[in-house]
DNA sequence: CCGGTTGTTCAGCG
DNA sequence: GCGCTGAACAACCG
């Protein structure tokens, strides 16, 4: 479910509730919910992996983490963390993390973060990363502040197809290389929702869960790299150490 | 049936 | 008070 690709699909599938008024709000949330009931949604948005139900006075900002699920017009074994009915239908939300935000957006969130985003600015993202030369390349690839939507799946598969090892510091790599690796988060994103949307995802990945490098066919390793210590995949002999 | 994971937060430590 | 690390949480697949 998680990463950014997947919450533009959410946001496609709830268009007909977008201008909708919530009829009647429920869900195993400890939070105040029920303040949803009665008010016209105003809008869905997305920063990253955060998917957001835009109010006149607030947010409810969903964030699936690794388990969460959604349902719309449908049930599901289980009581949904949150559910928003409307009078067109409803959308079930699981195991996910909810949050009430009371300020405006804009405020909140670094629009030219998000990876998916119109606002995506590729020259922040330089700037941000210019300033953390010691990072590894693994981390970065993670850093919502930075790649706000990039997961470990897009991690994985950018570094494989930029050729850069995981373990690269940020400050090594030729201005030239870091344009590259930038460029390739946005664009490897948009393949992510691409294949995702047709169910074929998993048949286009070249280094999540590989065994073999389709490059040279030698064995891709597998550790548990960076502050994170998440799974990563790679190939030792086509992706080159900027150290 | 158990182990593992497309993620994040927070307590506890030095 | 800081940065770092490991635990905790969650549900479903293989």
């Amino acid at each position: 479910m998680p990463e950014g690709p997947s919450i533009i699909i959410l946001k496609e599938l709830v268009t007909p509730f977008a201008g909708q008024k919530v009829i009647a709000v429920s869900g195993n949330s400890t939070l105040p919910i029920d303040r949803a009931t009665g008010k016209k949604i105003i809008d869905f948005k997305s920063w990253g992996k955060h998917f957001l139900i835009c109010f006149k006075d607030f947010s409810i900002r969903i964030h699936f983490l690794l388990f969460g699920s959604y349902r719309i017009n449908e049930e599901k074994e289980g009581t949904p963390r949150l559910r928003l009915s409307f009078k067109n239908g409803f959308i079930n939300f699981y195991a996910c993390s909810v949050k009430i935000i009371e300020e405006p957006l804009d405020d909140t969130y670094d629009w030219s973060a998000d990876v998916m985003s119109e606002d995506w600015d590729p020259k922040s993202a330089r700037k941000k990363l210019k300033r953390a030369p010691a990072m590894l390349a693994c981390d970065a690839l993670l850093n919502q502040d930075i790649f706000s939507g990039s997961g470990n799946i897009i991690k994985n598969e950018v570094l494989y197809r930029t050729k850069i090892h995981p373990l690269s510091k940020i400050g090594s790599l030729p201005p030239q290389k870091l344009s590259e690796l930038i460029d390739e988060v946005r664009n490897y994103s948009f393949d992510f929702l691409k294949w995702k949307k047709a169910y074929v995802l998993k048949k286009h990945w070249l280094a999540h869960t590989k065994k073999t490098c389709t490059r040279c066919k030698g064995p891709m390793q597998k550790e548990y790299l960076g502050t994170t210590r998440r799974r990563t995949f790679f190939c030792p002999v086509c992706q080159k150490l900027y150290d």
